[in-house]
DNA sequence: GAAGAAATTCGGTTATATCCTAAGGGAAAC
DNA sequence: GTTTCCCTTAGGATATAACCGAATTTCTTC
């Protein structure tokens, strides 16, 4: 009964167990390039479902364009989301067959989807993609484990500027209750510290989805 | 500036740079079964380190005997530790080469340490522990980031359960220090979600480390 | 361009977990 | 058996972020 943001439940889910009309979107690119490694590119309307907790997983995915954020759900709506995927990123991960999380497309997005199932090379190609994403959870585990409002904010700032290669004009594509939920934090702390960082000339805020990092160190000193 | 239980540094650290020497241990076992896979096992103290962050990654590690924590550490010394090992279980892990994390022995502990460079038999091999443990950290980033102090403690306790087989007689390998640093609470909060789960009969203590589990399904209905 | 809806920001109050101090208990050392 | 030290438990004050309500801004739709 602490920390919040509820959601009700995956709300774009429309079949949960028909794959192919599971999302509000249409199909993009011939389903394959090669015979022997059918794939496909679908697009995904903001919002809409990608898989959903308790599937069986049959596939991998890889971001063409836009953004996904996987996350989780208690039974009250409390959310957790435990990544957020740019295009190029793979995810879609599990250990079991079975999908423990929810992955939703965060505005309009295109998704390659592969359905082969894993041979030796592939596994070895997979791996460090595997172990990547386990020591950003990790890492995150520190983030929202231990570190403060403003620092959370900050490490997540410097991590959209990472991803973004640098530019220090950072254009976020989730909405603050994303971030809160990423974060472990309400959306009024988010936008609390935003604000904050505004005044002290750390970020310039244009508009809502853009921020400038004026001064990255000052965020960088912070969550050290 | 939240939350704490601050720890200067690994402290039983004696030679970072000698792996050989690096740990307060004698060697147990012969050092390999086979000539083409030479693995040794190694005893460490308690509180002996393992690896440290920064260090060059050039093996895989299976808990013979024992627990092992594997944490980070803020400039400050706010620690969270990201995972606990036992008996059976592979860490190390690491994605490009180097360690992210500190390991430490909790208890005076077993290791088996594999040096083989991963074919792509054993790249597969260890995708699906590799898997596990990615979605053991994720489901831990929901524990923490949007769960309160008992909910986290009931999803310790649950998880300790189970990980010992569901005996009711749960044995703690680990300080109080610790359950804090891994739910991300202070040892006085650990302690008084203890203290209360006991008035509430859901479970009983043998001792500090000794924990029976009287009503488990008491504590499941808690982190749902 | 106007109206409506949604998302974000702001202000104030409250609750939870930290922080600080101190007492109690167990294990190890003497 | 006694002492010492460390871990744990306990109590109370404080602070941080949640919670609640509302104003403002932004985005959609007409």
């Amino acid at each position: 009964m602490l920390s919040h943001n509820a959601i009700q439940a995956p709300s774009t889910r429309i079949h949960p167990d028909v794959p192919v009309t599971r999302h509000t979107a249409t199909q993009l690119v011939p389903p394959a390039f090669a015979p022997s490694q059918p794939h496909q590119v679908i697009l995904y309307a903001s919002n809409a479902e990608i898989y959903g907790q308790g599937e069986r997983a049959t596939a991998l995915y890889q971001v063409e364009f836009g953004a996904v954020r996987v996350y989780r759900l208690l039974s009250d709506g409390r959310r957790q989301i435990s990544a957020f995927h740019v295009a190029g990123e793979v995810f879609g991960f599990e250990a079991d067959g079975h999908h423990h999380f929810f992955a939703e497309a965060i505005c309009n997005s295109a998704i390659r989807i592969f359905r082969q199932p894993l041979g030796a090379d592939i596994a070895r190609g997979i791996l460090p993609i595997a172990l990547k994403a386990l020591i950003r959870a990790q890492e995150h585990l520190l983030v929202i484990g231990r570190q403060n409002a403003a620092e959370r904010v900050a490490a997540f700032l410097l991590d959209q500027l990472e991803r973004q290669g640098g530019l220090p004009q950072v254009e976020l594509a989730m909405s603050r209750t994303d971030i809160g939920d990423y974060l472990g934090l309400t959306i009024e702390t988010v936008s609390r510290v935003f604000s904050k960082f505004r005044e002290k000339g750390y970020i310039r805020l244009q508009g809502v989805r853009t921020v400038e990092l004026i001064k990255p160190e000052a965020l960088r000193a912070l969550c050290v």
